[in-house]
DNA sequence: CCCAATCTTGACTAAAAGGTAATGATTTGA
DNA sequence: TCAAATCATTACCTTTTAGTCAAGATTGGG
C-alpha cells in the first residue's frame, strides 16, 4: 500500500503547473529542471497527464504545457486515479493466484477490507485540490489536517 | 496507491489461519490449496510472517502453521508493515529522481498529503484484526463500516 | 536408526514497473 | 521556406517485484 513512482512524479509536475500564472507554460526541460527528473521521463507523464485531459500542451518554440482547468478544480483523487490505473473494480482479477479466477469469489472476507481502504483513501484525496498544494510545507500540512480533521476521526 | 500482492496473499494465509481451532495447523500445501496458490509462493510468504514473528512453524510429520499470536490480538496494520516494507520515513529517499536528494528537501508541499494519507490508512487498518476477517463477506461488511464509520456500501 | 513429511533457505527465472532514447510531427519566426 | 524549439510516440533497456525450484535441516514414527 503505497505510491507509485508514476503517482508521485507526475502529481509534483501537476502542481508545478498549478504555480503558474494565467498564460504562462513550462516546458518539458523546466519541468524536469523544477522537479529533478529527466526530460524524457518527464515527457512520459505529461504524455498520460495530456492525454487524460488534466494538461494542454503546444508545440514548437514558445510551446509548453499548462493545466487543462483551473487549479483549484482539480482534485487529488481523480489524478491519482488515471496516473496508478487505479481499478478496484479489477481488484479479483488480479490476484487470482495460479488459478483462473480467485478462489473466494463469491464469498470473501477480505474484500471490504480492501474496498474499504480504498473508498477511504479516494474519500480523503477528493477533498484536496492541486491549489491546495501549492504553498509551504507548513501551510499545506495545516490545510490537509483540517479538511481531514484528522485528530477526530479517530475510532468513533 | 495500490495493495502488493505480497500484501494480498500474506493476508489471505493469515485469515487462513486465524479460522483454525486452538492447537491445529496447517502445513504449506493445504494452505496454498485454500488460497489458490503455489505451495513454494506460499512457503516464502509464511518464511517471511514466521520471521517476523506472526506465525508459528513446526517441521516434520505433523508439523505445520499456526497463529503465534490470538488472532484478535493481530491487527492489520502490524501485517501490512511487515508485509509491504512500509516505511512512511524513507519516503523521500525513494523518488528523489536523477538527483542524490528530493529537490523538495527542507520544504515540500506534497509530503504533509504522503504522510496524511499513511496515517490515515494506518489508522483505519490498526482497528481491525484478523479474527474481523474471519466470516462471511457480509458479516466483514458490517463489521469494517461499523468500525470506520461509514455507511454500508455493499449491495446485497 | 532410517525414512517420510515438513519447514528453511538461497539461487534462479519471469513479469511488471520504471525509465531512456531515438525518431517523427507541429509550430514559430527569421 | 527553412531551421530551431517543442511535444508525441514507440521501441528498448533497467530495476524491482513476484514467483519457482532444488537442496538442506528438523521432526516424528516405525
Amino acid at each position: 500500500m503505497k505510491i507509485s513512482a508514476q503517482e508521485e512524479y507526475g502529481l509534483r509536475c501537476l502542481v508545478q503547473l498549478a504555480t503558474l500564472d494565467e498564460g504562462k507554460t513550462l516546458t518539458l526541460p523546466q519541468i524536469a529542471e523544477r522537479e529533478g527528473i529527466s526530460s524524457a521521463n518527464a515527457g512520459k507523464l505529461m504524455w498520460l497527464l495530456s492525454k487524460e485531459g488534466f494538461v494542454k500542451a503546444t508545440r514548437g518554440t514558445k510551446g509548453g504545457y499548462s493545466l487543462a482547468r483551473p487549479s483549484d478544480e482539480i482534485s487529488l483523487s481523480e489524478v491519482i486515479k488515471v496516473l496508478d490505473a487505479d481499478e478496484i473494480d479489477g481488484h479479483c482479477d488480479s490476484y487470482s493466484g495460479v488459478k483462473d479466477s480467485c478462489v473466494h469469489t463469491g464469498d470473501c472476507g477480505i474484500r471490504p477490507v480492501i474496498v474499504g481502504l480504498h473508498e477511504i483513501v479516494q474519500n480523503a484525496l477528493s477533498n484536496i485540490t492541486l491549489a491546495q498544494l501549492v504553498g509551504s510545507e507548513k501551510k499545506v500540512d495545516e490545510r490537509f489536517h483540517r479538511i481531514q480533521g484528522l485528530h477526530s476521526t479517530l475510532n468513533i
